[in-house]
DNA sequence: TCTTGTTGGTTACAAAAGCAACCAGTACTA
DNA sequence: TAGTACTGGTTGCTTTTGTAACCAACAAGA
């Protein structure tokens, strides 16, 4: 028996923190519109920031370029998605939303945005100051040197 | 284009995060001692706060329990981890640590404290608090109804 | 004590993620 | 303009995870 407490341990806990609080969104992209989780996130990129291809995609997201590439296959199987060739740079495949991944965007948006609001609901202005800063903090650690 | 920003939406945030700071220390205890998150989950457990069964150790952590399940076999077959049989009810697999297992755990205890207050070395006390507790009412967060 | 329901735990199969190899296309540079 | 090295992206194979079905063992009531 050891005093090192999990609970304090930030890897686990905000393992814990972020399984807890994706249960419930991804149950509603999945339900709504048979998405997983690579698949919303490819989806708000676009819809965030607009036509983007999977790098940088990739760059933003730091997901890996195989998880982009099939979460955009299975979008373009939903028509929610379509690639075009770049003019300059052959390799490139330049993404954008097709209407109906639109409007599954704007959908998810609200719901996002209201699952959001629900989450942070028990915390006070200066909380959810720190708490963001401090999470996006962590979120860009390991871009820093050893 | 929108102006819903993922940086702000926590449920992403958070994933972001809990990756970033998992990294480092799933290297290590992957290096040296062939474990997966799943597993050093169970050691942790054990070693914290000793024998306990399968389904405790999924009570605290909230793994499902064929996870729990395959990580304590893999323990067993390193030897970190044994199992005897309630003699109350015979359904229950009481789980010890074993000497191996004893001291991987603390070896890894140590990492994981050096690691943590590596991560939390850019924070002041107050930030500290805060996240810490922001983070465990989010773990707890899909517990509260509806 | 039968019978119905529950709980602890494992197993088998399907879905998803990780990893390495690969195929273009580009960029450098000799 | 050939050679080498890099980048964007896909594919195939392996490892992990998720899900549901399942097998004991227990619990509670008829």
């Amino acid at each position: 028996m050891h005093d090192f407490d999990l609970r304090n341990f930030l890897p686990y806990l905000l393992n814990q923190a972020a399984e807890e609080t994706s249960i419930r969104f991804s149950r509603i992209y999945k339900d709504r519109y048979g998405m997983l989780r690579t698949e919303w996130r490819v989806l708000f990129h676009l819809g965030r920031y607009g036509d983007m291809t999977a790098s940088e995609i990739g760059r933003l997201s730091k997901m890996h370029k195989t998880k982009i590439s099939r979460a955009v296959k299975a979008l373009e199987n939903k028509n929610f998605v379509t690639r075009r060739e770049s003019s300059g740079d052959r390799r490139l495949g330049i993404l954008t939303l097709l209407p109906q991944g639109r409007s599954a965007f704007d959908d998810l948006v609200e719901v996002a945005e209201k699952h959001n609001s629900d989450l942070m609901a028990g915390f006070s202005t200066g909380e959810r100051t720190v708490l963001i800063d401090c999470l996006q903090r962590l979120a860009a650690f390991e871009d820093l040197p050893d």
